[in-house]
DNA sequence: TTCCAGGTGCATA
DNA sequence: TATGCACATGGA
């Protein structure tokens, strides 16, 4: 029978953490309770040890695309063992047991990690939101304010660069505008991204303004699953400087070298455990 | 007031 | 290849 909500069975899955780490900008916490936007739907969530419970705002005939966006079905103690056995990456697993990687739509990962550049992260859910709030069509939702989802590629497209800009976008209004537009020309071979190897997927994605590596990675990683991919941003620069090289200042083509050699099949996994510890736990700069 | 934020693109040497 | 700078806006 359609149900409004679902309890969910899992185990190392620490929800606070993984819906808080700067990989999706679609969540607000409430009291114990997370409330979210995933594609066309609204979702609440509440969690405990050994179950997520979620709500929805329409009876749902099934839940494969929250188990998705949460990709329940990851081995984290699998990948896990994969991991180095340095002490860097296993104070960072200790520090947050449980951590998470999403499963985002490729096109909001896009256009968010478009804005990110030189913005914090909930400067980055601000922008987010007024886009949604300006462009998005209202979805059903069962909290005290109306709720949006995160505009298409055609709404982006049809505004103007000053729009953009109103939505507090700065200098990110015209590549934001522009990725829309040469999706929808063709200039870059978006339907077949998910089909790619994640270097060709890079190659394709950088050919947007706006979109260098950094960026690229995030999509690959965030909404594309590509397990092995690291990106590294300012934090994790840092962090990797000050766990990794006590002795030496490498440079970030180095840095760059040893991620990609040092972490394994589940590098990015192991990212994010670094960006969060270094977000939260050290004290960097 | 001043500094800086999940970067990128471009100029310069 | 490496470094420096502009690019908007808002919070600390």
């Amino acid at each position: 029978m359609p149900s409004k909500t679902k309890k969910l069975l899992i185990s190392d899955y620490n929800l606070d953490a993984t819906l808080s780490s700067g990989q999706s900008f679609r969540w607000q916490k409430l009291g114990e309770d997370w409330e979210g936007i995933i594609g066309q739907q609204w979702v609440r969530l509440r969690s405990d040890h050994r179950y997520i419970i979620a709500e929805a705002a329409s009876p749902q005939h099934n839940w494969e695309w929250l188990k998705k966006y949460l990709q329940l079905d990851f081995n984290l103690n699998q990948a896990i063992q994969t991991f180095p056995d340095d002490k860097p990456i296993q104070n960072a697993l200790n520090a947050t047991p449980g951590l998470r990687l999403l499963r985002q739509d490729y096109w909001e990962t896009l256009a968010a990690f478009i804005l990110s550049a030189t913005k914090q992260i909930v400067q980055i859910q601000q922008m987010v939101r007024l886009l949604s709030e300006r462009y998005g069509t209202q979805i059903l939702a069962d909290g005290d304010s109306p709720v949006f989802a995160f505009p298409t590629i055609e709404a982006i497209a049809d505004c103007t660069e000053k729009e953009l800009r109103a939505c507090k976008l700065g200098f990110r209004a015209p590549n934001l505008l522009a990725a829309a537009r040469d999706i929808l020309n063709n200039k870059i071979n978006w339907q077949k991204i998910p089909l790619m190897d994640s270097t060709e997927a890079r190659e394709e994605l950088i050919k947007l303004r706006g979109v260098g590596q950094k960026i690229a990675d995030c999509i690959l990683l965030f909404a594309g699953g590509h397990q092995h991919v690291f990106p590294i941003d300012v934090w994790v620069e840092r962090a990797l400087q000050r766990l990794y090289f006590t002795k030496s200042k490498p440079s970030s083509r180095q840095l760059r070298h040893f991620a990609d050699n040092h972490f394994g099949p589940f590098a990015g996994l192991a990212q994010q455990y670094i960006f969060h510890h270094a977000r939260i736990h050290l004290k960097l700069k």
